[in-house]
DNA sequence: GTCTATATAACGATAGAC
DNA sequence: GTCTATCGTTATATAGAC
């Protein structure tokens, strides 16, 4: 029935808010049911146990934001623009899920090992044509001789951090919700800059 | 008594361990009696509730390490050695205490207001020395323009990342626990040069 | 499929003996 | 100050009617 598939779709929307806000061990199932403005015991109709449906909102989290990354990495742009490309699909994320980093980094602490066979079943590589293209900036004397993985989470913390650390920013630097808005702004357009000279030979 | 002061810190030490690893939401007061090695009732007989031994471990792990940071920053270095001294410290203290970056920011997104309020009261600000140093350096033309927020978010960011996202590393690199140290070790020689090279004109 | 009612277990917290 | 026993609540989960 399409009745059927609404409802799931209902309670996964529901479930991806509270668990990415509240994570695994704070989220209350009954406050998943509010959220999707159904019965409590549907949930467990529908997924069995609350395990059952973290597990489900927490895979389909990754599914949902790693391919879009590995996929700018890979992508055939020159390196300036593949960067700038990169910082912009994480802001975009976040301005859709603004819990989403905080919530997968938290959680796959909690279940490294669960987390890395999920990773490992799904086939998520950074892409060797990635690699390649670091090398390739190296040997033509044009970047700095860096470890490629070192480009790489260095490129990505910096996209990620300031969103992961609102609280802090904006206590520290005297921010409010609009202030810290703009600051993002200003940080999309100056971020591709820094890393870039940071590699600049 | 010496006794008490004694198991009192005892429970402080337990506490900071497990709340540290699970979160609030996570953390059980059994599983931190088992770890002081006392029993549960005693939690409640010196500091009443969870909460309050949580708030307690929250304010304290912020106190061990924030104004450590200050301190460097506010060091009367060159800029080099400064970065060198921040980054150096910071995986000092991850050597120490491997959950505590993770947990402040996964609570203080939990609790921003309570958060922001402590760190006001505390006072903790980036000392002006700092961004004196930065403006100056700017000005004498040995640095980019960068806004000295962003200067320090990203350094704070650059050594935090690849802590929390451990995890991720070890798997998309496909790295044991012995690589991963390595990993970092080679980092820490690796990173202030990466980010003095960043702003350098 | 969806609801109400309830089982069952876990958790934070307290009472009371020592 | 420390222990055992237990209260009261809340959480996940299920049974059973419709």
């Amino acid at each position: 029935m399409s009745e059927e598939i609404e409802t799931e779709q209902q309670i996964l929307e529901a479930a991806k808010q509270i668990f990415q806000e509240r994570g695994f061990a704070g989220a209350r199932m009954q406050e998943i049911a509010d959220e999707a403005d159904i019965n409590k015991s549907m949930l467990h109709y529908y997924f069995r146990s609350k395990d059952k449906l973290f597990q489900k909102v927490f895979q389909d989290s990754i599914r949902q934001f790693f391919p879009e990354i590995l996929k700018v990495l890979h992508a055939d742009l020159a390196l300036t623009p593949k960067i700038e490309k990169l910082v912009e699909t994480y802001y975009e994320m976040f301005r859709k899920h603004p819990h989403l980093p905080r919530f997968v980094i938290h959680e796959m602490n909690q279940h490294p090992d669960r987390f890395k066979e999920f990773v490992k079943n799904m086939g998520f590589e950074i892409p060797e044509t990635f690699v390649k293209q670091i090398r390739q900036e190296i040997e033509s004397d044009s970047m700095l001789n860096i470890d490629p993985r070192e480009f790489i989470i260095n490129t990505i913390g910096l996209c990620v951090f300031p969103l992961i650390a609102r609280p802090m920013i904006e206590t520290v630097f005297k921010m409010n919700n609009e202030q810290y808005q703009q600051f993002l702004e200003q940080r999309k357009k100056e971020l591709p800059k820094f890393i870039l000279n940071a590699v600049k030979k």
